[in-house]
DNA sequence: ATTTAATCTGGACGATTGTCCAATAAAAGT
DNA sequence: ACTTTTATTGGACAATCGTCCAGATTAAAT
């Protein structure tokens, strides 16, 4: 019977925090908006607070300080995006069929959500003078670094690859396109694709 | 006798905006060493007078606001790097000897100047969320593109190459390196500019 | 030597910041 | 129905921010 108490008392906890988790998600989910628009430097609390329609004292509830804030919204652009990436190369079979679906998703990424991207790298930025947000900078590149890996396999690639350099390779790239997106001439989906395509081939 | 008057006058205009150019420089030069360590969004101009030894007046003195202040830092920056980029490219002849001596360069200065460049990263992040950090930033990588083109003729590469891929390429490995001699674990420059070699023998 | 201009100081200013809390409303548990 | 816990509000708080300026100091010009 006391097992049946504090079972109970289990269940009650974890309803409490997966309801808690959820509702952190959500506003962490309103605060990419602002911060996306805005960058790190310029997003003040109020800011997101009030591009979410939240009180400010909200944000001080679910979230210890801005840190913990911003971390978290990270960790949602993370999970969005790894997981896209990790689908898409999952779903193509043999070389050809993986060098395009990447470069396709890459591509595609960058024309309709570049602003929550420049925000990652404004945010990885961040990592290389705030201690705070390396866990979770490291943790995306470790992922992407995975999928890199995956992608090789799926494209039946023989020997082993370098995939932290051909990460470094990628990312070159796929920030200078978001860049020139954001800043300079935009171009189309099919033609940013190409130009990753030619990148993929010398790895995969 | 009017012209000489005039002329006078203009000598004079002139080395007075010389001079103030000059302490202009001098305090970028003071502030870059403060916003080296903080970052763009971390560093108040009280932290920039106080690492300067320099009164808040001061900097409004010769800068209008924050803005310009760090524009300028960004100037000299660019000043000392892409000369010694230049320098390093016209010192070597023939494609192997430039490919060495770009890759040992890039290594070196990722060594010494960590920070330095991490502060370029920053601002350059910036650059896609503020307007005003365009210009500079657009002008730096044009210059650094035209350095990668000098290097390909140097290397007595005979066809044309793509140098703004090639410029993302590289910038990404070098930007990935730098990270990881920061927040990770750090390399020696021998093993910064052997894999930095690899790189560069993709293009050049 | 005197006037004019440039340089520099130290601090004031209003605005904005992150953080925190007392009070209220809503929900959950009994 | 009542109590307890959780959620939410709106604003207070001290600290810090960029900007600006009156006045002192120094250099330049006449």
């Amino acid at each position: 019977m006391n097992s049946e108490v504090s079972g109970k008392l289990q269940v009650r906890a974890e309803r409490k925090n997966r309801k808690r988790q959820e509702k952190k998600d959500q506003i962490a989910g309103s605060a990419l908006k602002a911060l996306q628009e805005l960058g790190y430097a310029n997003t003040s609390l109020r800011d997101i607070a009030e591009k979410s329609s939240l009180s400010l004292g909200m944000l001080h509830y679910y979230f210890e300080d801005r840190t913990e804030l911003i971390l978290h919204c990270v960790s949602v652009y993370k999970t969005a995006f790894t997981s896209l990436l990790n689908e898409t190369v999952n779903h193509a079979h043999g070389r050809e069929a993986v060098i395009n679906a990447l470069a396709g998703a890459l591509a595609t990424t960058i024309v309709e959500e570049a602003s929550t991207h420049r925000l990652w790298y404004d945010l990885r930025s961040q990592a290389l003078f705030d201690s705070a947000f390396r866990p979770v900078v490291e943790e995306i590149e470790e992922t992407l670094i995975d999928i890199l890996k995956l992608a090789a396999t799926r494209a039946d690639k023989a020997d082993e690859i370098d995939a932290s350099l051909g990460y470094a390779l990628i990312d070159g790239v796929f920030r200078y396109q978001l860049q020139n997106q954001i800043t300079g001439t935009p171009r189309d989906q099919k033609a940013l694709a190409m130009e990753m395509r030619a990148v993929l081939e010398l790895f995969l």
